[in-house]
RNA sequence: CGCGGGGUAGAGCAGUUGGCAGCUCGUCGGGCUCAUAACCCGAAGGUCACAAGUUCAAGUCUUGUUCCCGCAA
């Protein structure tokens, strides 16, 4: 039986954690980001790793840093694993940690590599429109997700399809490809990504301002791709709008790009774009919950 | 104790200096119409988040509790 570590933080990683667990796969210490203040009390919250491995008796380590971590380092070796598996740690690993494990050093990535390395695949497949992404287990590097391709599965992205549920259907897909990947470790020989790369970089807040110049299918896809979080937002008259759901019409109004082609109770809110008008199906004001844009508009203007 | 907004009819909101609980939409009944999501008439629907306090009088002022939300992280 494989002795495995697996470094994971958010509840995208407890998917595989969880499927190694159930499978009867000997994970024998789970590593995550250190708990952080957050919320709206900045109270300190365990992570989703976190979660899971105290509520199933496995060994967990926040360390702060790693790199240069030689307790850290120490304790993984005498742990003596075959395996470390990774998925959106959050952390970089350097190679003395990448070369301990005496069969393999695993990751889950959330998209067809080699499209779409770092930090947010998902978000950025739907920003570009993209009909299909997928999830990729590689082998580790040092590189920026730039391991050899162990074994990969495409899934469709639906047309008004947001990041939060591609994140759940990938987050379930990546644990089931893990064990796949598992059962067959040591026959397994990966493959050389290709030359033909594309970033997927943080996503700053600010990415999330809609600007209307820009095309309705391109704003309809930036605000399917940041719902639910951090959501992308309008801002009128010095408010700020967050808009959760849009549909586009493809028609042209007389009005002037960013221009209201209607905000009543009746039509709802229509901002043209260069291109095609943008309906503004759900949106939140500032310290107003979401709701629905035809009841928002019965009693409060934009 | 990180900063801030809020809870009033099914939904969304207004409510002034403390003085009869309101508006728009929806719902129900009736009318008009070839017809309608349109228009006209009418009706129902409230523990004003919860608790205590001040007051002749609290949706409104004070304190506590609770739930929701924005920012920040």
């Amino acid at each position: 039986m494989y002795k495995i570590i697996f470094m994971g933080t958010p509840d995208f990683s407890v998917s595989a954690l969880e499927e190694m667990y159930n499978n009867g796969y000997n994970v024998v210490l789970a590593v995550s980001q250190p708990d952080k203040p957050s919320g709206r009390d900045l109270k300190i919250k365990p992570t989703p790793v976190k979660q899971y491995a105290l509520a199933h008796n496995i060994e967990i380590l926040q360390p702060e840093k790693i790199k240069n971590n030689i307790e850290f380092f120490n304790k993984l070796k005498e742990l003596d694993p075959d395996i470390i598996v990774t998925a959106a740690y959050g952390k970089i690993l350097p190679q003395e940690i990448l070369s301990l494990p005496k069969i393999a050093c695993l990751n889950i990535h959330a998209s067809l590599l080699p499209k779409y390395r770092g930090a947010a695949p998902i978000q950025w497949s739907i920003i570009n429109g993209d009909k299909t992404t997928g999830v990729t287990i590689m082998k580790m590097d040092v590189g920026m997700d730039t391991g050899d391709i162990i074994l990969q599965k495409e899934v469709a992205i639906e047309d008004n399809e947001t990041y939060g549920i591609l994140y759940e259907k990938l987050k379930i897909i990546g644990g089931k490809l893990l064990i796949d990947v598992l059962k067959n470790i040591e026959n397994i020989s990966p493959v050389k990504q290709g030359d033909n790369y594309t970033m997927a970089p943080m996503i700053e807040k600010s990415l999330g301002l809609i600007d209307f110049n820009n095309p309705a299918l391109y704003i309809h896809n930036l605000v399917r791709a940041l719902n639910p979080t951090p959501g992308a937002y309008f801002v009128y008259d010095n408010k700020t709008y967050k808009v959760w759901e849009t549909s586009i019409i493809q028609s042209n109004s007389d009005k002037k790009v960013g221009e209201f082609v209607f905000s009543d109770a009746k039509n709802g809110l229509q901002i043209q774009t260069s291109e095609g008008i943008l309906n503004i199906k759900v949106i939140q004001a500032t310290n107003s919950k979401r709701m629905n844009i035809l009841d928002y508009l019965r009693g409060n203007k934009i």
